[in-house]
Parts: structure tokens; sequence; C-alpha cells
DNA sequence: GCAAACTTCTGGTCTATACCAACAAGCCAG
DNA sequence: CTGGCTTGTTGGTATAGACCAGAAGTTTGC
């Protein structure tokens, strides 16, 4: 079937952790143990982990070692569900942990929601984890009068809650975009994984009912741990 | 700003591709006179080359070389614009080659359109080019009895179109799902890159205004071609 | 009993080199 | 002019070994 050694050993890596991924916790032995156990060079090794790596299967905690991949999160953009409640709705565990919170410029955040590019926001820095595994960071871009206090009561809880049950607002309008990327050494780092780790950037600009800007959002994922679903009905 | 050696050289490249873009005529430089120029291995290289890769800014075609890679294709997947329009509208070419034309029995669309394992189908499958570059390739699994003669009348033309026009289908619902993926050696192939490149799996189900089930897809993107985005309004 | 210091292990990075098969271009023969 | 062949170039793959810094586990010192 394939020619290449590391696509053999790809298959058997696959093959073998199907086998021992129970005993091992979600911990793959070491890569020079690895390397000794199919007679290879670490570096061959890591070009057939990396396939694994590519296709999901497993993932890397920067300089911690390999690990076996959960399932993924299933996740609909369109849906105004909170983190919290699709995370619990498929049985797991969520966490937010907030990184920063600031006023501050964001001219993209700004040309998305139609505003001027001295706009000052509401920055919210955030990282969420699902079942302790960090799985996103992403930065919020709130419109300052359309949430004022937001910066001093804000901890951790859902933002779109807190839109909607403190300043009335019903979020109406969005549009979404989404692009796969290398992971920037920020991001990187603030996910314990390796520069350049294949992600998922989507951004979100977000309206309320009478099309007023609310907020933008920017998320970045890793990409294994992500699988996105839609449902639409309705005549076309 | 980091350490790696990689990651400055990543740094380098990418303003060299900046200012010789257009006399490279988008293909860059041999590997090993790129890794004379930087004083540095080819394995380091093309360390470097493969961030700039995952960013999306540059793209291999197997035992070709490296490309810069073109802008990428803004896709609605929720929209009803079939391939050939959505390119055109992005001032783009687009092209369309079938690959294959049979009857098979494929277990997965089965279940997503919620028919028996041993339902039969029509299978198209075909590659789909933007500007003479292969961005896609597609299988299309569409229930025979909606669609009789497909197998025979098809060449390239819009599948949507055709259940439209010809069979007078009223496509109205669908559910759609979005996975980043290693290529599979069969893909990678067909799209002329080298296996394990990172790709984009989009799958839809599609159904009748009646709910009847019509048609199946499993699209493999190349993940820098794709921009997918999403423009929703109404009250959520 | 607990925190600090040390040691070991491990992943991340890098060098140097080599072989092969696919590709591209040029050559040759018809 | 065309089609097949030869040949040099290039990317894909692989080996062997090395160093460093961060992580983890262990020991020491209070």
């Amino acid at each position: 079937m394939s020619d290449a050694y590391y696509l053999q050993l790809t298959e058997q890596l696959r093959a073998l952790i199907d086998q021992n991924a129970s005993q091992w916790e979600g911990k793959l032995p070491a890569e020079r143990s690895l390397a000794e156990r199919f007679a290879t060079t670490r570096v061959t090794l890591r070009q057939a982990l990396s396939q694994l790596e590519g296709e999901g299967l497993i993932h890397r905690s920067n300089r911690r070692g390999w690990f076996i991949s959960p399932a993924r999160l299933v996740y609909d953009p369109t849906r105004d569900a909170g983190f919290n409640d699709y995370v619990r709705a498929q049985g797991r565990q969520p966490r937010t942990a907030v990184l920063k919170l600031e006023n501050r410029l964001h001219p993209p955040a700004a040309r998305a929601l139609g505003l001027p590019d001295d706009q000052p926001f509401h920055h919210i820095r955030r990282r969420r984890y699902v079942d302790d595994r960090a799985v996103l960071v992403e930065s919020l871009w709130v419109v300052p009068e359309r949430a004022p206090e937001l910066l001093d009561i804000y901890a951790g809880q859902s933002l779109w809650g807190l839109l909607r049950e403190r300043w009335g607002h019903n979020l109406a309008n969005r549009s979404i975009r989404m692009v796969s990327e290398a992971l920037s050494s920020v991001d990187a780092e603030e996910l314990l994984v390796a520069p350049g780790t294949a992600g998922l950037n989507i951004n979100r600009a977000i309206l309320d009912d009478q099309q007023r800007p609310i907020e933008y959002d920017e998320e970045h994922w890793l990409h294994d741990s992500l699988c996105i679903s839609v449902e639409l009905s309705g005549q076309q």
C-alpha cells in the first residue's frame, strides 16, 4: 500500500495506540523508546507521529510528550448555545480561565463591526478547557457602550448570557469566518503546545436585532479538538 | 522574539517571498539553493517551509517544488450557489474534471441520509480547480431513484442545477460537518500533493422540501485554499 | 513535614550526509 | 516536427549523532 517506511510506521503506531490506549492512560511512551522499538531514528519516528497528529489522533503537549486525543467536540457556530452548555450537553466538563481584562483599540474588530479604527473596546482574553485540556484561546472585543461595567464584573461566566440578562441585548446577526492556521507563538504558548501547531481560527462579528454592533470574537482552536456541524432547514 | 533558528528562517523566507513573488512566478527556488543561501541544512530549511505551509502562505506540488499559494477562495457552505458560480463571482476560473462514474454501496452516505446500509448510490467522483490549481476532490452519492439516468448524462456540469432543472428537486435541508484532516494517499495523489498534507473534510447530507434524501457529498479541500464564511441573520 | 535544590529524562532543534524516484529538459532518431 | 530516450536536477525519505532547555522526579536542608 505504501512504500515509505514512515507511512508503514504510521499504521503500526495506529494499531499500537488502539491496543494500548487504556494502559498508557493517554500518554505515549517516550520518542526514544518508540524509535528503539521500531528500530528507526527519532527523526523518522517523529515524521510518523506528525502524520497521526495531522489526522487528529494524537497531539503533543509542549516538551511533555505525545498524548492520545480525546473525541472532537461538536460545535455549531451558528447556534446561540454558550460554550459551557454545549460542552456539558456532550457529557464533558468545560472550564474557562480569564487571561486578561483591559481596554484597548483593535482595528480588525472595528472593521468587522463597521466602526472607525479608533473605536476602543473592552478586551477579554480567555482560555477554555474541555475535560482539563486547553482547546482554545479567544479574544473578545466588546463595544463599551453596550456593556459599560463589563470589565469590573466579568469573571469567566457566559458572555452572551451577561449581554442578554444584564444589558438586555438580543443578538440577532452575525458573520462567521473560519480559516485553518498555524498557531502563533503567543497562542501556542497559552495552549501549551509547540509553535506552528495546526489550528483553526474562527472569527465572529455580532450585532443586535437593531443592527447595532455588539461584539467581535477571535477564537483559536486546536485543530484536532473540533468538529464543526451545522444544521440548516428551510427552502434554499 | 524567537529563539529557534527555523522560526527566524520562517520570517526571512516570508520577507523574501513578499519581495520576489512576482519574479519567481509563484515557484520558489530549489530547496538546496535556499538552504545554501541561508547557510543551513535542507532539514532545517524544510522545517521553516513547513511552517509557512501550515499558515497557508505556500504549498508544495508533489516532487515539483514549493509554490506561493493564491488567495483563499471564500466559500459559504450554507448557500446554494454552485462551485462554478462562486468561483467566478470572485473573479477566478473554475474547472471540473470527472474522475469516476459508477454505481456503488456506501454505508456512510446511507447512514447520513437515514437509509439502510445496502442502499446503492450513483457515485460521482470529481476534482475541481481554481485558476488551474486542483483545490479539492469530492465524492457525490446520489439516491438513484431521484436522478435515474444521472450517470449517462453527467459530464461535469453543476449537479445542483441538474437536480433542480431536470428532476425538479427543491433542496431544502442539509446538515454539514467540517473536520480538519490529513489527506489520505488516494486524495493526496489526485490533488498532486504529498500524502499527509493538511486538508479540510466537508460532508453534506441534502434532503428535499419533503424531507426525502437526495444526496450525500464528501469534499476534501486543500487546507490553504479555503476561507469559510457564513452570514446569518434573523433573531437567534 | 515541607519547600528548595539537584538530577535525570525527554522533547525540540540542528548538522551532515546519503540514496532513490520522479520530474524536466535536452538530445536523438525517425 | 514528433515521439521516445537519456541525463541532470530536485524533492522525499532516511540514518546517526549531538546539544539544549524544560519537565518531572528525587534528594537535600531547614
